[in-house]
RNA sequence: GCCAGUGUGGCGGAAUUGGUAGACGCGGCGGAUUCAAAAUCCGCUUCUUUCACGAGAGUGUGGGUUCGAGUCCCUCCACUGGUACCA
């Protein structure tokens, strides 16, 4: 054995071990019991990040761990291969989309490997491929057979210079990225999924997910948003049109409706706008700007009179119509009442345009509130006021009032609203699944039959611009229809990626499957741990359960939720550093390329470039992007440390699921532990394999190691089950120091006594440092394989204590501390505390009021 | 704007889930080893006060519950993620 550790020498031959025996294939074994780790599927950037080492790091400790628990592990890995990121690559390099999709793809393959990550690469799944994502094309038009797949139009971002749609990623303060032109929100026919129609489903079976984070359990029931309210129809004075008709939660609020306001895009305002052309101008601002929802949120209100008035259906008073840019024709029917006293956008608009704020709703109480000086939102424990005969209700009350009143005259009903929208799948882009239909002039959109699947994305293009190419392709987009068999044209739109992120998880299954999926699904689903990034929290999240349903449904699958447990990691964070410049814009600089420079005058040290040693300005703590210059990267750190100091690093620096702010100091800190490590081994290694040896006689100080090596084992075993991986790289830490410090001598008690410590290390230091726990292993010469080595256990008699330690406080003041018995008695316990001289000196003549014992803890006297 | 999360020494973080705040590591300081350096090893390291023993303060802010609060409740502040076409 060489007396200091070389990481380089080990990893490999370690690696290529694995390789050669096959360590990470597996196959259904009906008899055992299996365990299927999921980790995220990365997009191919190009480079491994340090978001994806943390991940990765954490499923394969996870899973090296099940293994040593005896279960049969599948640990699969593959790459959401399609994605906007690849159309701007052959846009700025001149490369096409594919060409560098593979080549990331077999880069990032090497770094996996290279970090030792056990993956079963037989069941690799690239989404690009069309042998994958012709399934995901055959299920599509089962999907329009079901009527779940739909065709209607939807908002996007616009840019009228580059003639393009743009992400909402691509929209920078109102304006197109590339053409700096005003983005324009305009309706497109888009393809959309039904899953409002599994709403419900989503809601309820959120309740069954034991091992889901609540934090995104409640982001899912947030999104998802089932309200319970009315539709209800307001006349037109003079009788003219169709009633406007809106949706509200809070019929309770209907007397106190002072306005309504309508969508720039409503039937009501567009007539408007054809008769007065300042209405006209304002209907066109509304369409300037993006289409995200925070964009729309934080606009400021802004809205004119239509000059029309609409009757309230329950008091027949007369208010006045508007049109407003915060109303959507997407959303509910583009109309709604306002109600500024109890409404806070409501308020806020009509304390602009000075329109009446009337108070309808009151606190229960009797209190009084000022609604005109901030809205009243309140819905428990109120009473209706003001609200003619519906007036001394509350909230249910009036509800079930109006409603009633309303579904006899027709004029409403009670509805169920989402706040969920239908998914739309469709994108304006390139490298993407295409959608498979056919639009004939004569049938309108026809799936593509099963024997013309896939229907191939064309690899070999040219970008010429911003466009797809693929609309540029007049010999693909040309098919005949498939019902009448008349000239028709391909669908040039592809799908958002989220559909091959959807479904990828249950491929692993089936590799080489002649269908979607096989009967091998049902062994290996559902998955038994997810782990992916927070940001995954609603969207990524939803369609993966909501495909898993309709999978279900159409009998490819068994089970009705894809993932039993479920953990998010923090994010990685950096600071970053940018100088804005008249010539270039803002430019980014690495961080390794900052210095910091003490102030003169006392204050935060500045943050220099080295380049020209003059001030650049700081971010806070952001996440690693390539767009900011940020991320540091794993492969220097792997080419200096070595894969387990990495993996060590990553998973000591913070518990996997909170935000790690990255800072590359510390991580020389984790080689060292290592290079301890191997000195240790190295020093007993000579020692003999010691079989079930008595420690009843053992000396103190071997109990004494004993007694921490299990309380510390029970530690790890603790927060191995709980995914806390920090502490347990903490505590292999302590117990590494422990055995430093102890001295063998020449006690065959105190030899067993230390052999049986470095067994303990090296198994649960495996799933973390793989390399040099396999090496060690070696040298220890123990038995059989390390990746299939049990679990250790816990040996309870060296837990056994006769003396404990209790802290002594006065009035919850730390005092003192006491030694007893482990069994002793409250009164006995009494007697040691009051006799120790600390404790009698701070309680001087006060007479004790109260003693609080907490077994095994401490001890409360209050005075 | 809205939803979710986080806030503890110079830094990353720990705290048996209401019971000794700061485990473990980084950095720093002091020492050993060395011709010297690297590497390694030992000690100290929340703040204030004290020669010392000790005493006091302290977990973003302000309040509350409790014998006892980093942990539970309310208020405010800051930061992070998501916000439906980044993935």
């Amino acid at each position: 054995m060489q007396p200091r550790y070389h990481p380089g020498e080990i990893e490999g031959p370690v690696q290529a071990y694995w390789e050669k025996n096959h360590s990470f294939e597996v196959t259904e074994e009906p008899g055992r019991e299996k365990f299927y780790c999921l980790s995220m599927l990365p997009y191919p950037s190009g480079h491994l990040h340090m978001g994806h080492v943390r991940n990765y790091t954490i499923g394969d400790v996870m899973s090296r761990y099940q293994r040593m628990r005896g279960r049969n592990v599948m640990q699969p890995m593959g790459w959401d291969a399609f994605g906007l990121p690849a159309e701007n690559a052959a846009i700025q390099r001149q490369v096409p989309p594919a060409k560098w999709t593979y080549q990331n793809i077999e880069h990032m393959r090497d770094q996996l490997k290279r970090m030792g990550f056990g993956y079963d690469w037989n069941r690799e799944v690239t989404t690009c491929r069309p042998e994958y994502y012709r399934w995901e094309q055959w299920f599509f038009t089962r999907l329009i057979e079901k009527g779940l797949a739909y065709r209607r139009n939807a908002l996007v971002n616009w840019d009228p210079v580059d003639q393009t749609v743009l992400a909402n990623e691509q929209v920078i303060d109102g304006k197109g990225w590339r053409s700096g032109a005003v983005v324009e929100r305009r309706e497109i026919p888009q393809w959309f999924i039904r899953i409002t129609a599994y709403a419900d489903e989503l809601l309820n079976e959120l309740d069954l997910l034991e091992g889901w984070p609540d934090s995104v359990k409640t982001m899912q029931r947030n999104w998802i948003g089932r309200s319970e309210g009315l539709e209800i129809d307001f006349e037109l004075a003079g009788g003219s049109g169709q009633p406007l008709r809106i949706f509200t939660t809070r019929p309770d609020t209907l007397y106190g409706a002072t306005f309504m306001a309508v969508s720039a895009d409503h039937p009501l305002a567009q007539a408007a706008a054809a008769r007065d052309s300042s209405i006209s101008n304002f209907v066109a601002s509304c369409h300037s700007g993006g289409a995200s929802e925070a964009e729309l949120e934080s606009m400021e209100k802004q809205g004119m009179p239509l000059g029309v008035d609409a009757i309230n259906p329950l008091s027949g008073e007369k208010i006045p119509v508007w049109v407003a840019n915060f109303v959507l024709i997407g959303y509910g029917t583009g109309a709604i009442m306002a109600v500024p006293a109890h409404d806070e956008r409501d308020h806020e608009f009509a304390i602009r345009y000075g329109l009446p704020i009337r108070q309808v709703i009151a606190p229960a109480t009797g209190e009084s509130v000022d609604v005109q000086a901030q809205a009243w939102v309140d819905k428990e424990d109120t009473v209706t006021i003001n609200s003619g005969e519906f007036s001394g209700l509350d909230y249910q009350a009036f509800f079930d009032r109006v409603a009633d009143f309303a579904e006899q005259r027709g004029i409403g009903r009670r509805q169920v609203n989402y706040r969920l929208r239908d998914w739309g799948v469709s994108r304006q882009r390139y490298w993407g699944c295409p959608v498979p239909v056919i639009h004939c002039s004569a049938c309108g959109a026809v799936p593509v039959p099963d024997d013309q699947l896939p229907v191939l994305l064309p690899e070999d293009v040219t970008f010429m611009g911003v466009q797809s190419p693929l609309k540029s392709l007049p010999e693909w987009r040309s098919a005949q229809c498939p019902k009448c068999g008349a000239m028709g044209e391909r669908e040039t739109d592809t799908f958002d990626t989220f559909v091959e992120s959807s479904w990828y998880y249950a491929r692993y299954c089936t590799p080489g499957a002649e269908s979607m999926l096989d009967e091998r699904a049902n062994y290996w689903l559902p998955v038994d741990h997810y782990i992916g990034g927070i940001e995954h929290a609603v969207l990524h999240l939803l369609y993966f359960r909501f495909w898993h349903k309709l999978m279900r449904d159409v009998g490819l699958v068994g089970c009705s939720e894809p993932t039993v447990n479920l953990l998010c990691q923090g994010m990685v964070l950096a600071k970053a550093y940018y100088r804005d410049t008249e010539e270039e814009g803002r430019i980014w600089i690495r961080p390794d390329e900052v210095e910091f420079q003490q102030d003169p005058n006392g204050q935060e040290p500045m943050p220099v470039w080295r380049a020209d040693g003059r001030a650049v300005e700081a971010t806070g703590w952001t996440t690693m992007s390539k767009s900011k210059n940020n991320g540091a990267d794993p492969q220097d750190l792997i080419d200096r440390y070595g894969a387990d100091t990495v993996r060590l690093f990553a998973m000591f620096a913070s518990p996997p699921d909170q935000a790690l702010e990255w800072n590359d100091d510390a991580v020389a800190g984790s080689q060292r532990f290592l290079r301890r490590l191997w000195a240790l081994v190295h020093r007993h290694h000579p020692l003999p394999t010691a079989p079930a040896t008595d420690f009843s006689t053992a000396d103190d100080e071997t109990k004494a190691l004993r007694h921490q090596l299990h309380t510390i084992l029970q530690r790890i075993q603790r927060d191995m089950e709980r995914h806390q991986y920090n502490t347990v790289v903490a505590a292999c830490m302590e117990l590494v120091n422990a055995l430093d410090r102890f001295d063998v001598a020449e006690s065959p008690q105190r030899q067993a006594a230390l052999r049986e410590a470095l067994d303990v290390l090296v198994r649960v230091l495996a799933p973390v440092t793989p390399h040099i726990c396999h090496a060690l292993w070696e040298v220890l010469a123990m038995d059989g394989e390390l990746l299939d080595a049990t679990w250790p256990v816990v040996d309870p008699l060296a837990l056994k204590r006769e003396q404990v330690q209790l802290v002594v406080q006065i009035n919850g003041k730390l005092r003192a501390e006491i030694e007893v018995a482990a069994d002793a008695k409250d009164k006995e316990i009494q007697v040691i505390a009051l006799a120790d001289p600390r404790v009698s000196r701070h309680i001087g003549n006060a007479a004790v009021r109260k003693f609080v014992i907490v077994p095994g803890r401490l001890v409360n006297i209050v005075v």
